[in-house]
Formats: C-alpha cells, structure tokens, sequence
DNA sequence: TCATAATATCAATATATCTTGATATATTAT
DNA sequence: ATAATATATCAAGATATATTGATATTATGA
C-alpha cells in the first residue's frame, strides 16, 4: 500500500507529469537545465525529482557536481502503462535550454 | 492532463484504494453497505465514490433510494493496470456486513 | 585554502485535500 | 400528505502537500 501510493502521489502532480515528459523526450538532464527550461527555482525542482525518484520513475546519476535524471529502465509494468498514458496527454513543453553543454553551468 | 490527473489523484489515498478492493472482491454494494462495513459516515464514503466514479474507475446504478457502486467494466489498459497493482497489494479489509440485504436499510 | 557552482534539505507560508456535521434531495411506505 | 430512509452536497475545521527563501553539502578550479 505504501509503495503503491508513494508511486501513484508521484503522479499527482502538473509539474511531475512535465518533468517526466521532458525527460522523457529529451533524455537524461540535470537540474540545471531543468530549472532555466522550466523558469522554476532549482528547490522546487529538486524536490520534485526526488519525488519521482522514490516514485520509481528516474534514475539519478552523479557525474561530479551535476546530477543527472533520467526515466528510468526498465520501467515495471504500471510505470510504464503510466509513462504510455502520458505520452498520449500531448502535453505542451518548454524548449530545452541546456546550461550543461553551453557552459553557462561552470564548475 | 486534466483527465489524467482526475485518474490518478482517485488512486491517491488510502480509503479509495481499500473501497476499490473490497467493491472488486464483493461485488456491487450500496453506500448503506459500505458504511457498516467500513464503520465510516455516509457523507465521507459519499464523497469518495464519488471521485472514484469521475475518475473513471465505477459505475453507479440507481435502484430506488439505493445507488450501487461497481468497478466499471470494461476499464480501460491504465485502469486495468492499476487495479492488478492494487490487487497485489494484499490489503486487508474488513468483513462485509450488507445491510441492504438483512432488511436493516429500509424505505 | 578559498571562492564559486550545483544540488539537497529545512522551515515557514500558501494551497489543496480530507473529514465531519448539517442540510438538501429523492424515493418509498403508511 | 406525512414520515422515514438512502444518498448527495455544502461549509468549516483539520490535515497534507507544494512553494519559496535560506542554509547546508559536495565538487571543482584558481
């Protein structure tokens, strides 16, 4: 039940459902360009990818300071039905503005 | 998203999730049922079959006074999907105490 | 080491959702 | 018609979730 409901909370969300389509068509990115391609704060976003992070829906991989999440794979099977749902939303995105490859992200 | 969110914010809490389960195990049931069953009052199991409904996930026949709720069929791949999960989930519930059919819910 | 950048987390406020008790509507029996 | 039952809906308070700004942590380069 717990599982199940931290899954589906994971969902219940206009941003998450975003972010998830973003990355989902954009692959793997970091909160950075996440932040200037969505003009949110990088709190919000952050907390909102660890959601859908213990949802089961990303992967984080560490690559020094960035992090970068990406739709996990394999998806199980709800996941992915949910993930296949959302696709057929249409949901309209920003342009991708990626910090990390422009330097603009500097460390 | 609209449609989506609807969906998924049904599956988002506890007490819908336990009516889902037990309306799948028992088959259609009246509020009056639920209510004893449940040990809950009228207007909250009211107000959650009534998301439950708009989220697509059951169908409601009214028979005089009574309104019997039932999981929807067929449900679409989404739907479908979650309910597996939920039936995984091995929930608990409590006994059935049908009341519409001991005579103590009168008109 | 020191300064800076990227990310995560915390505390406070804002917003949404759930629960309850009261009321409204509809149906049936007397 | 009147009374009683079943259900739905509303308004208020309780609870949970989201957002923001501030702070903490980690990694990198000068």
């Amino acid at each position: 039940m717990e599982i199940f409901l931290e899954t589906v909370s994971a969902l219940n969300d206009e941003t998450r459902i975003k972010l998830l389509t973003f990355l989902d068509t954009h692959g793997a990115l970091c909160v950075c360009d996440l932040q200037e391609s969505f003009g949110m704060i990088q709190s919000r976003l952050s907390r909102h990818l660890k959601i859908l992070k213990d949802g089961g829906f990303l992967r984080v991989d560490r690559c020094g300071t960035w992090a970068y999440y990406s739709i996990r794979t394999p998806l199980d099977q709800f996941r992915s039905e949910a993930l296949a749902e959302i696709r057929c939303l249409g949901i309209e995105l920003p342009p991708l503005i990626k910090l990390s490859e422009t330097g603009d992200c500097k460390l």
